[in-house]
DNA sequence: ATGTGCGTTTAGTCAAAACTAAACGAAATA
DNA sequence: TATTTCGTTTAGTTTTGACTAAACGCACAT
């Protein structure tokens, strides 16, 4: 391979990792697990903690943490290899599963706990409302109406999760 | 107002204060921006700076730096009252504009700086294989294959963002 | 059993972000 | 002009969380 091309495929990958680094870490997750699955993703062959760590200069704790994230998102598979006692691993390049799996699913338990604590807030309200007439009465309701509407918000949202067609669109 | 309607009703406020706060903390803008949008959602008349500030125990400069991210968001408006030199804000109730002008804008331009980047590492990596063969001819058109199907990807979310259809759902 | 080679856990470090206090500039008031 | 009252900027502090080195536990081999 001519000088030339092997620069310019160094150049290649590392500017791709960079970016995976870079979005991942504008997404709140940290900078290492979009360069790892970067790396993975250019990857022929799958690779053990030990080299990914090396390729991308940061601990093998690091690199054990983060992949299980990964994992988690069915963003990597674990690779098996006889006779190896090492996990080696490979990016999955089907994009559809790790929506799903990765960043639709992580939205869904955000919006879950959320709607949990409208729920909570609301039903503390309630007992109040049934209580007999107060002097701030007015503003007891106008609380209650805008808890209701955020509710139903939420719910329109979380069925948009669930809605096949949606879901069949991703 | 009865003192166990009073307490509940701030029970409630701060709960679901709390909640805004910490929605926002996970989605990896800061806990005050959610807890502002919070307090002025449930709050009946406009606030100024530092009635905010005094309401969730921090700093004006605080509250100035946050409100006007929720601002750019459209998720607040600014309430003019005449002879006073204070600015007033209440919340946008409108959860969709809120939706529009801020998450999918903020996915749109993130979207859009991930996609230069691909798009430059394709060019870069398109000079090398012009080149004549090299010995490393194979693994350079795994590389580009890759590059090519997260461009793939890439446009079919831009696409699926600029959908009128899908924006009409939301 | 003992040693070796893994992945994981933990305790500590360090850098980046959040947040504050104080200084500042602009606009209204006197 | 001097004063007051805002919102913003800035310089410094605190907090958070990313990251590492080292210890650890487990599984296999000898």
């Amino acid at each position: 391979m001519s000088l030339t091309q092997k620069t310019r495929l160094q150049a290649t990958r590392k500017r791709f990792i960079e970016a995976g680094g870079h979005t991942t870490q504008s997404f709140g997750f940290g900078r290492i697990i979009g360069q790892i699955y970067a790396l993975l993703y250019l990857h022929p062959e799958p690779m053990c903690l030990d080299d990914i760590g090396t390729e991308l200069g940061v601990s093998k704790a690091s690199v054990s943490i983060s992949i299980r994230q990964l994992e988690a998102w069915s963003a990597v598979k674990r690779h098996w290899i006889k006779g190896d006692r090492r996990d080696f691993y490979e990016a999955e390049t089907n994009f559809n599963n790790l929506l799903r799996n990765g960043l639709l699913e992580m939205l869904r338990k955000k919006l879950d706990t959320a709607g949990a604590q409208i729920t909570l807030a609301e039903s503390t309200l309630t007992e109040a409302l049934n209580e007999p007439n107060g002097d701030e009465r007015d503003e007891l309701e106008v609380v209650a109406a805008r808890l209701k509407q955020a509710k139903q918000f939420h719910n329109r949202i979380s069925g948009l999760l669930s809605n096949p067609l949606v879901n069949h669109i991703l």
